[in-house]
DNA sequence: GTCTATACCCAGATAGAC
DNA sequence: GTCTATCTGGGTATAGAC
């Protein structure tokens, strides 16, 4: 059930094959689905046989395990970095939404694997992990919305439900993102950045004349 | 790759096999996923033999392209019975935020297949069709922003990708509503609508200290 | 229309030589 | 660690009797 090994990195000619299945199961995962997607396929685009993968993992579901929980780790890290703990809840709103829209520009793969995949992924030591690592981003969002709702700043209902819905809006960018988006970068976060910021009911973007909004 | 007949209704014993095989194969989809549901638990659990199927579908796949374009017919004809077609654009955002999560509270199994099985649906005819009919429900709604925006009363900076991350957001009921909400359909309802309202620009619920633009 | 039986294929996983 | 070869089981779909 387990992952083989952990530390491989290259051998004596220079390739990491563990790495490359990896990034090719990632890569297959995201575009047909895990059901869609034979360990001969992954072996096939990582240039090796199939009966190697079970070299470096112990099975279909060990491999996606593995992409899911190091993704979530890598996510939450970044996360860490990019939104402080503490301080005014506005300006981490708005680091969070900014946050979270540019991971999901940047590594769409990644996002689209850990968000449709959860049904593919049996329970087990392993599900219950990646729930649990689901379960701490969405919370740090619901915890910045409950600051904002209890010092009255923001105009929320219900934080923890917001927190699903805001990251149910953000991560659909990945469903329409992935075909030639006709947008900038900036321009897309700035768009969701202010749908965020409104929907807790602030005026967005600041600075626009005491309390009401007008279009630019 | 078509379907068998389509106007089948109870036979002599009163039975309606296409009906059972639709509805259980729609419950089974939802709950495992269509790649993880064979041609056998569907048939058990409309109580034949897998064979039988064919005497209805053409296929696995002709039964998912029935299950999705049924479903989009359905809603697209009570969206059309739910919004006004012109009008204040807030009315009609109200009551499409309202009518959507009212009707993905009541229908999640057609719901999630619909959003989710979107990549098990081979491309061709039924394919595009269905792609057809989800743009046509978003077309609906960037619409209604479209409105809001040219007239001034909506702060959104493009109705289109709007259109998509609004329709994302509400979606995404299905995945938590499913395994025992401890909200009431009201107070569920009543949220959603007053995110949406709120992510536009408006002050919400409506009365609110004047002076803002909370237009009639 | 439904049944039993089966053709046919492809999946995940394993064994053992090198 | 990788290869070839194979085991074992499951899938969709079809054939033909009733």
């Amino acid at each position: 059930m387990d992952t083989i090994a952990d530390t491989s990195r290259t051998d004596k000619r220079g390739r990491d094959t563990r790495s490359a299945i990896r990034k090719q199961a990632l890569a297959l995962f995201a575009e047909r689905g895990y059901g869609a997607v034979s360990m001969r396929d992954i072996a096939e685009a990582a240039g090796i046989r199939q009966g190697a993968i079970y070299n470096h993992f112990a099975g279909k579901q060990d491999l996606l395990a593995d992409l899911m929980i190091s993704h979530l780790d890598r996510l939450l890290a970044a996360l860490v970095r990019a939104v402080p703990a503490g301080g005014d809840p506005m300006r981490r709103l708005e680091a969070f939404a900014s946050f979270h829209v540019g991971y999901h520009l940047d590594q769409p793969d990644d996002v689209v694997i850990a968000d449709m995949e959860l049904r593919s992924l049996e329970a087990g030591r392993r599900g219950a992990e990646v729930h649990a690592l689901r379960d701490r981003y969405a919370g740090v969002l619901a915890t910045i919305l409950e600051d904002g709702r209890r010092t009255g700043r923001f105009q929320t209902p219900n934080a923890k439900v917001q927190a699903g819905a805001l990251i149910a809006m953000m991560t659909g960018i990945t469903v329409w993102s992935r075909d030639g988006a006709a947008l900038t970068r900036e321009a897309v976060t700035a768009h969701y950045v202010q749908m965020v910021m409104q929907s807790v009911g602030l005026i967005w973007p600041l600075g626009e004349e005491a309390g009401c909004s007008t279009a630019q």
